[in-house]
DNA sequence: ATTTTTTGTAAAAAATTGTTAACAGGAGGA
DNA sequence: TCCTCCTGTTAACAATTTTTTACAAAAAAT
């Protein structure tokens, strides 16, 4: 039984330095994503769930730098640059861009777990302040305080599940989500979960935000595909 | 900037660099305390409102490494290190201390500029976290003397397990931790304490706070992983 | 129109947590 | 010293949450 582990982002096109670092990190309990271009680890750092980004700064087609400026702007995810040149201009840029470290290769990889250790002490502080609230047909979602609110005011108790289910759909709003996809949002098991849990979930979190499931508002069947939060936010 | 610049501490026994790195940052607005020795910056530590710390390596009697171990020790200022050398242990034992960052002279100042800025940034979410007074549901709990009071004013009496446990869940805000990582924190011994206990100490310190179990806004339990502190600090 | 696949729902089963009570050991007082 | 009170801990059982299972209903495919 241990806490969620720290989940860490890996983008770097050349196949030996990401693997070894990956396997490297999560010898040490990290979840790790590898990716090999930064289309790839938008599409995981959108999901919401990410705590630390390292970006190799030269990958092809659009560069950590690039990453690093949209990051910064939607988000305030840890960010290490990783750069074969120990070019000061380099290094500078991306440390104005808003990255929090830039290590040059090759590096040390025990240096580089120290960073990566003390950024994610910052970031966890900084995340547990930051308050997100969401509004949709009148409910109030508050993700920090798991707090949930219908447009009475009155307070909706949601389960754990209940609570990381919808915290999934709010953040992902018109995204069809496949089964597998939400059961690793939501369980804190290691094996493998039948994907039926989710219509159950999704079933108890219509009734509670009184979503009729043969006409819904709020989460869409997808038949064939999964689950799409189709609220509009305001 | 905000109207309280950050204050930013330098430990450097060579004039030179000292003073011509404290007139640079100074002239970004940043108040600016220079010291010679350590001994000389640990007094202005103590009064607890710096925010970052800049301290060299090598420096006579008491080391930046010293000061680095201590500060952490005590407190979640931002810590960077300056280094004559390039040695890769010298790096790795600062960082594993706790240092956020590791500067090798000579160093370019933008360079510099941009990691204190980035720090700053991390630690002033921090900052609010090393508080000693805390305040959240109309409670008041004062760390140092380990006194509660509700909102009518009135003594609520804790336990040591009690405190200890209201410290753990206060400092780590939005958090999920595991019966594990609260048991060490509490009694300070790894032998195997029945996790159970946790469960006892969070209903008792529940009921003390007045938080419903059914609906929980303060202690909240996170299903299969642990409890989390979900109210609101202010 | 019929068949197949997929989803909604209810209810049971498994896992986890809430609550109460009891016990051991230490602190402090008579 | 003995006694009492209090705290931390464990155990037992009740309540809740999560997961699985089963089957009806709906949607898609043939």
């Amino acid at each position: 039984m241990s806490a969620r582990p720290a989940h860490i982002v890996i983008v770097e096109d050349e196949p030996v330095t990401r693997s070894a670092l990956a396997a490297y990190l999560g010898s040490f309990g990290y979840r790790i994503s590898e990716c090999d271009t930064a289309e790839r680890a938008e599409k995981i750092l959108a999901q919401g769930n990410a705590d630390l980004l390292i970006a190799d700064i030269n990958l092809q087609g659009k560069d950590g730098l690039e990453i690093t400026r949209e990051q910064r702007a939607r988000s305030e995810i840890g960010i290490i640059l990783l750069s074969g040149r120990t070019d000061d201009i380099d290094r500078i840029v991306g440390l104005e861009l808003g990255a929090d470290d830039y290590v040059c290769k090759p590096f040390n990889r025990r240096e580089l777990l120290a960073r990566v250790k003390n950024l994610l002490r910052r970031t966890a502080a900084m995340r547990a302040l930051t308050r997100r609230v969401y509004h949709f047909h009148g409910f109030t979602f508050d993700v920090a305080s798991r707090q949930v609110t219908n447009a009475a005011g009155a307070h909706i108790v949601l389960t754990r599940a209940e609570y990381e289910l919808l915290r999934v759909f709010v953040t992902n709003p018109g995204t069809v989500m496949d089964r597998d996809r939400l059961i690793t949002a939501i369980t804190h098991r290691q094996d493998g979960t039948n994907t039926r849990t989710i219509d159950v979930l999704v079933q108890r979190l219509r009734a509670k935000l009184a979503d009729d499931p043969k006409a819904p508002r709020i989460i869409t069947t997808s038949h064939g595909e999964g689950y799409v939060f189709t609220a509009q936010l305001d």
